[in-house]
DNA sequence: TTTACTGCAAAGGGTTTGCAACATG
DNA sequence: CATGTTGCAAACCCTTTGCAGTAAA
């Protein structure tokens, strides 16, 4: 499917404003600070963390964050805590990545992977969907681990 | 570290029996229930599943697999809902694997990697540790999808 | 006979929702 | 004006825990 790219803040403005329409949704001001935070972090946040950064209400921050993930701008990320992180979806950001979870504090940073592997990765997808009656959209490698704070 | 290998039921027994007694707990008949349901589903199941298919009450059977978690026998899965999924440890069962998790129904079923795949896996994680203050301990590979089931 | 285990009921804690007021197209 | 959105508070639901009784070493 067409990957999408955003380079810099209007860019994904609109981006996000077009999808939200394509649901039947609005760009209100607290979405735009949700998505604001979002790319200014850089890394999967929970929404207690964009909640209390950005002084919103919890319920709406959960509320928005599920009509953004609806709209297919945000993803929701699986940590090493009970919280829900959520970060731009890669369709918006144009960079597919993965996740390096602390089992530790359950913090979850970023990470590439290796052109080569992620090759590997797509050619053993692709033989799998024959193989089960299991059809792929898409996967997740995380490595778990300590991160570099709890590590110390 | 060493990779145990359990053939037939008893030698898991016997295997669960000295994990449990290595950190000063006892191999129970509620343990040996749900022990023997993990190996005979063959996939991670919810403690509500097991709990239902066992009669056995539920406080039960979370206390139960957390012990066997801290044991080292039994395993937590992510899967595609809020309800935590668990399975036999992989050292216990000796095969290493990966999940097929649907996004659906929020279901979990296992899936071989080619070895091919686990090596360049093996191998960029190896390169990561030096990049980064993270120090990687395991890693999960999951497919996001729909199951057969569902896909009818 | 000491220590671990069970089962019930109640509490925890992240997430969701009902509802009335508000804002936006 | 019609519809989507907000914020508070309460509800939800999976999971954990306190406690009194039971079973195992």
């Amino acid at each position: 499917m067409g990957q999408v790219e955003a380079d810099s803040g209007d860019g994904l403005d609109d981006l996000v404003a077009a999808r939200l329409r394509h649901v039947g949704q609005r760009y209100t001001t607290g979405r735009r600070v949700l998505i604001e935070a979002l790319a200014a972090l850089g890394r999967p946040a929970t929404a207690d963390d964009l909640a209390a950064e950005r002084r919103l209400p919890l319920s709406t921050t959960y509320r928005n964050l599920a009509t953004l993930e609806r709209a297919g701008v945000v993803n929701r990320v699986i940590g090493g805590d009970d919280h829900a992180r959520f970060e731009l979806a890669e369709e918006l950001t144009g960079r597919h990545h993965h996740h390096l979870v602390c089992l530790t504090c359950g913090s979850v940073e970023d990470f590439d992977a290796p052109a080569q592997l992620e090759q590997g990765l797509a050619r053993a997808i692709g033989q799998l969907t024959t193989a089960s009656g299991f059809r792929p959209e898409t996967h997740r490698l995380d490595l778990l681990g300590t991160c570099a704070a709890c590590a110390s």
